[in-house]
RNA sequence: GGCUGUGUAGCUCAGUUGGUUAGAGCAGCCGGCUCAUACCCGGUAUGUCGAGGGUUCGACUCCCCCUACAGCCA
């Protein structure tokens, strides 16, 4: 039986269009779970879109379309973005989804009935204007709205309230049993320091100030409010308290599935606080893992629409392939923390690592296998010179610690062990000198010897980075005329695969890019949305 | 204001439980090689390890205080 992986991004909110920002998470994710699929896992990867709220509501009305209309719209710019970037989730759940509907409004139920929600009501300082609720902190001493800075009014509504207060002491327990359920550590202080310890509220569910949500079944003047509709979404798509659960007895229920979400910091209290309340008041397990994720911010701080210094993927990928964006995206920001994007780092990352490194390695190998044996992989017979088994071992050991770094989700770190075996190829090639070797015909055992290494490293190299790189592992393989079945993940490290292949040469992987002109178009793409928001 | 974290070479960062000359990548400089996408390889400089105080035979690593920055505060 293989071992099962369940991973999710944060359903994404579509008032709208993504940016590289949002591609970041949901590459990163991709790459981790592409990865386990190439070793073998049981993976399901899902993503989608987290549709309801006022905000939706008034968007879709400044416009003068249904809000159902306003969403299909974004969505599409969310799905053909997935599309570029290749995303390759199992499934995309979108909360006004018939199957999502469904499964909140039984949960809602559930949770009712064992008398974890109740109803009560809700109060705030109200903006007439926004039209939404304020806290006591954000509205200040004066009570003044802190988005449009007009006076706001205590006001109250009926709404219906989860019991968070009752499970924090399981909460608690539950943490301290599960000590790598939040990473990064930091994150969980921040949630017992600021609100569990001080006594945790009881979390509002729902709202009939605004109509742009899942009916209460029960009382359908309200709508279910966010979070209790956003969260369920990892298991509706699923098919929990649906017809068909197969999915979600495969990949939540099974105790041996791991089951990881990635989030945001901005939503971390929802997922690691309340998310796993929640489950428990279901009777239903807890995720493994909630890793918050950093932001690729620009120079001048976080990137978004509404600041103007977004920069979209499309450009970027329709110019230096998506390989390239997705492995700048992998490398440049260690995943856990934050990064900056600047034009300089995206076209170094390029030129450096891809052409340089991987893309030269394969080139000058190619080269100097047709020139010195015709095209023809030499057979592997072992150790025959002293630099042969560091070389091996080395292959050997970057399996080892790529899948150990994998499973911690140290993704960065993992694809830096691959680049290291690279470097550590080209190195090789300078010590062993084959062309040295060449010209002394008693060398043509070293000289075997050292380009059947190099197509052996070349393949694990290439397999390891296949998860990022979804095209151009397919060339190198087909650099080393390898057949689809000979590409499996168990033949990395098995050096020998490779005896008597026929190489072919292509063009280069990574072109290297004029750097003085591709940063100037990189910083033109970044400019260009600031004056269209100053206009 | 409260809580948490960070501050190590020009840049981005590693530095396990305190222990010999503080590391890597990139940029810089010098040199080598030619199979290769002017690539690759080797060598090399620079650091009061944010400031100050303390514990210790010995602290980047522990304690105190100060400072700058960041995150969180429903």
């Amino acid at each position: 039986m293989s071992k099962k992986f369940y991973i999710t991004t944060p359903i994404y909110y579509p008032s709208a269009s993504p940016h590289l920002g949002h591609a970041y998470c949901t590459t990163l994710c991709d790459v981790i779970a592409r990865g386990k699929r190439m070793r073998g896992f049981d993976t399901y990867f899902l993503t989608g879109t987290d549709e309801h709220g006022e905000k939706i509501e008034d968007n879709a009305k400044a416009k003068g379309i249904t809000p159902q209309q306003f969403v299909d719209g974004v969505v599409k710019s969310f799905s053909s973005l997935w599309e570029a970037t290749k995303i390759s989730n199992d499934d995309f759940i979108r909360t006004t989804q018939e199957r999502h509907v469904k499964t909140v409004q039984r949960i809602f139920s559930k949770m009712l009935e064992k008398g974890d929600i109740y109803l009560s009501s809700y109060t705030g300082w109200y903006c007439v204007h926004e039209e939404s609720y304020w806290t006591e902190t954000q509205v200040g001493p004066e009570h003044l709205c802190p988005e449009c800075g007009r006076p706001v009014e205590k006001k109250d509504e009926p709404a219906y309230f989860y019991a968070c207060s009752k499970y924090s002491d399981w909460l608690l327990d539950f943490y301290a049993k599960n000590p790598n359920f939040i990473t990064p550590e930091s994150r969980k202080n921040e949630m017992i320091n600021t609100f569990i310890k001080p006594g945790l509220l009881d979390l509002c569910v729902s709202r009939t100030s605004f109509d742009w949500g899942i009916p209460v079944n029960e009382d359908p003047k309200h709508v279910v409010y966010v979070w209790l509709d956003a969260l369920t979404n990892y298991i509706s798509a699923l098919g929990y308290l649906q017809d068909d659960d197969s999915k979600f007895k495969e990949f939540w229920e099974d105790p041996d599935c791991e089951i990881v979400h990635v989030v945001g910091a901005d939503i971390t209290r929802f997922h690691t606080i309340y998310w796993p309340m929640f489950l428990h008041s279901l009777g239903l397990r807890e995720p493994n893992r909630v890793f918050v994720h950093g932001l690729l911010m620009m120079k001048d701080g976080k990137m978004s629409k509404s600041r103007g210094n977004a920069i979209s993927a499309y450009p970027l990928i329709e110019r230096y392939g998506v390989d390239a964006v997705r492995y700048y995206l992998v490398a440049e920001v260690p995943f856990g923390s934050d990064g900056t994007f600047t034009p300089e780092q995206f076209v170094m990352r390029v030129n450096q690592d891809l052409a340089n490194n991987i893309g030269n390695l394969l080139n000058r190998t190619v080269s100097m296998i047709i020139k010195y044996f015709d095209g023809v992989i030499p057979e592997y017979k072992g150790s025959v010179s002293p630099l042969d088994g560091p070389l091996h071992d080395k292959c050997l050991q970057t399996i080892k610690d790529y899948e150990a770094l994998s499973d911690e989700l140290k993704v960065t770190e993992s694809y830096e062990k691959v680049m290291d075996l690279v470097r550590a190829a080209n190195k090789y090639i300078e010590d062993s000198a084959p062309w040295a070797l060449a010209k002394d015909e008693s060398k043509r055992a070293e000289l075997q010897s050292v380009m059947a290494h190099l197509a052996e490293v070349l393949f694990t190299s290439g397999k390891l980075l296949e998860p990022i790189f979804v095209t151009k592992s397919e060339k190198i393989f087909d650099s080393l005329g390898m057949s689809q079945e000979e590409r499996s993940y168990e033949n990395v490290g098995k050096f020998g695969l490779l005896n008597g292949h026929i190489i072919n040469k292509q063009a280069p992987l990574f072109p290297r890019l004029d750097e003085q002109k591709e940063i100037e178009y990189i910083a033109s793409l970044m400019a260009a949305p600031k004056e269209k928001a100053a206009a």
